[in-house]
RNA sequence: GCCUUUGUAGCUCAGUUGGUAGAGCAGUGGACUGAAAAUCCACGUGUCGUUGGUUCGAUUCCGACCGAAGGCA
């Protein structure tokens, strides 16, 4: 099966310059699974990797989405994939690196995503009763159509008790269904996934300075002729630090409530990515050593643990 | 110096007409199949500022003291 290697981590746990010294060690190519970077424009705040850093190894997967563009899961899966295929062709490393755990996991396992996408209409339909008819009363239709599906969903889980709905309408089938024959699908990469976790308190002291460098590297400006522009829309505009920043420009909110908000969102974003992380036994843990600038060396990423 | 307001969970604050207290946020754990930097779920013992008094019983009433904010001199 062809092989390719993953670089798992929080945000500002170090990947990107993992990625790096991986890709140059073993003539590899960066895929960016990363559902911020995909956008052209949000670059301080999303860390994207430098100029230099994807002058020296090839990026794929970032900047090739426009902010007012949606964008899914499914996108990324076909397009991410074609990526891969393409290094392979030519004989390169495949190195995933990004935050975004469902991405990975699209590109990495055969799961196929349902055949139906987002019908804007029947979306719209679908939250205009959410809203008129209640949260219990979506559950009731759903659970008459697809009682696995309810059971496993909370009530109150709207997007996906609405996806649920907006699947079996679109296709005549239950969500359930669907997913039970993706799971069947073998994964189409043999992938090794490293896992970056410097600990909890080191994690936020980073994700802490990060944010500081973000804004004297001008997030603030860059955040701000998004804003002007109306540009952030859809998905893009839900990027943590653009957000928080936007309610700055409305007045809503002073620089420093916005700045600590940015902050806080990163760490629960973390928490979030590390449940994600934990729970896939596939990933094979680094010895977060000393070096907490992230420069780890290949060696190091070499002594896997777990 | 005097008067008023105020002191309850890490933070912002409810509340108990006297029977030792609860929300939001934070934090922690979990979920996640076309929005995923999103979305959802679960978890709340803290000398109720200190100290006396009244009371069977006080965080709740009264007094003193300490801290904070405001007002008057």
């Amino acid at each position: 099966m062809k092989r390719v290697l993953a670089v798992c981590g929080p945000t500002a746990s170090g990947k990107t310059a993992l990625a790096i010294h991986l890709a140059l060690q073993f003539d590899g190519e960066i895929i960016s699974a990363d559902s911020m970077q995909i956008y052209r424009g949000l670059d301080i705040g999303t860390a994207k990797p430098s100029a230099d850093d994807m002058s020296i190894v090839p990026h794929h997967m970032i900047d090739i989405a426009d902010t007012s563009e949606k964008y899914s899961v499914s996108r990324f899966q076909r397009e991410a994939t074609v990526c891969a295929e393409d290094a392979l062709h030519r004989g390169k490393l495949p190195i995933i690196c990004g935050g975004t755990g469902l991405y990975v996991d699209a590109l990495i396992s055969g799961r196929e995503y349902s055949p139906v996408g987002d019908d804007g209409r029947l979306r719209e339909e679908l939250e205009r009763e959410y809203y008129e008819r209640g949260a219990a009363a979506m559950h009731e239709r759903l659970a008459a159509v697809d009682a696995e599906s309810a059971a496993r969903l909370h009530v109150n889980d709207k997007k996906r008790v609405l996806r649920a709905l907006e699947v079996y309408a679109q296709t005549g089938g239950t969500i359930t269904d669907h997913n039970a024959r993706s799971r069947l699908i073998p994964p189409r990469y043999d992938a090794f996934m490293l896992g970056l976790d410097p600990g909890r308190e080191r994690l936020y002291e980073r994700i802490g300075l990060r944010v500081k460098t973000m804004l004297e590297h001008g997030l603030e400006h860059e955040a701000r002729e998004l804003f002007e522009r109306g540009k952030l829309m859809g998905t893009a505009a839900q990027a943590i630090g653009y957000k928080e920043l936007a309610d700055y420009f409305c007045g809503k909110v002073t620089l420093d409530e916005a700045t600590e908000l940015l902050c806080r969102k990163t760490r629960n974003l973390a928490k979030r990515q590390m449940t994600w992380l934990r729970a896939d036994d596939r990933i094979a843990w680094l010895c977060y050593n000393s070096r907490i600038s992230g420069e780890l060396t290949v060696p190091e990423a070499a002594q896997t643990s777990g």
